[in-house]
DNA sequence: GCGATTAGTGAACGATTAGTCAATAATAAT
DNA sequence: ATTATTATTGACTAATCGTTCACTAATCGC
């Protein structure tokens, strides 16, 4: 009962993730989601909100069932370290994932991180 | 035989450290640094040169004898996931502190990033 | 005293930031 | 065809970003 959104929320959410996943969350900018999205701004923010909305979404998502790949484990560390201080919501999101698994997402995480040192020699 | 510095770069540094530990590289502008160290903005980059160079500073410091405290294992996760992708000087001072102990360090770090989680409930 | 050298000061710069909004467009129901 | 509702568009804003620089100040050797 009016105009229909032109766009995959999926493939907007997909291209974000990996945006917030590989940059962090202070360094993905809206212009650099406007670009890998192909959403423009008004539409991004008509969508989601704002930035922290969006990447709230995002994290909510993957922690409704989370696989341990490295994108995630990517999303997760960003959250943790880029956020949970001062972000209530998401710092639950984030023991959402871990539960009472903290030895061995210590592990995971701690590796992932790691691994990003060796890929580029 | 010229002016001497009025500032302790040991502190200086220290305050820097603490802030890009905890609020990562993105998260610190050179504002928070003015702030925190008393330099003005010109004496941050007379003596320091750049926000980078000042990071690349403090984590060749903590480089050189590294102990595994919660600062300075936040500082190697801010360096692994804000600079190591795309700074080759970082990335190798990353790979000196954790040398061939990539398992322990994984551990460390991990363990590191979800202690933040817990602290505030 | 006088240069030479380095440090401190803070206004200013262009670029980029997250976010807004009035105009336009597309659909569905009547 | 008209109306109601929601989506798209992109120019715009105020704030902040990292960085520069001309100026002043303090120390040194002479």
């Amino acid at each position: 009962m009016a105009r229909p959104r032109e766009f995959d929320e999926a493939k907007v959410l997909a291209s974000a993730r990996q945006l917030f996943a590989s940059n962090g969350y202070h360094g993905t900018s809206i212009d650099d989601l406007v670009q890998a999205t192909g959403l423009l701004r008004g539409s991004l923010y008509k969508a989601f909100g704002s930035k922290r909305n969006l990447f709230e979404k995002i994290l909510a998502e993957i922690a409704d069932d989370f696989k341990a790949t490295p994108e995630s484990l990517d999303l997760l560390t960003v959250a943790l370290k880029d956020l949970a201080a001062v972000d209530k919501p998401i710092r639950l999101l984030c023991l959402k994932i871990v539960g009472k698994n903290s030895k061995t997402y210590a592990n995971l995480l701690g590796a992932n991180l790691l691994a990003k040192m060796k890929e580029n020699k």
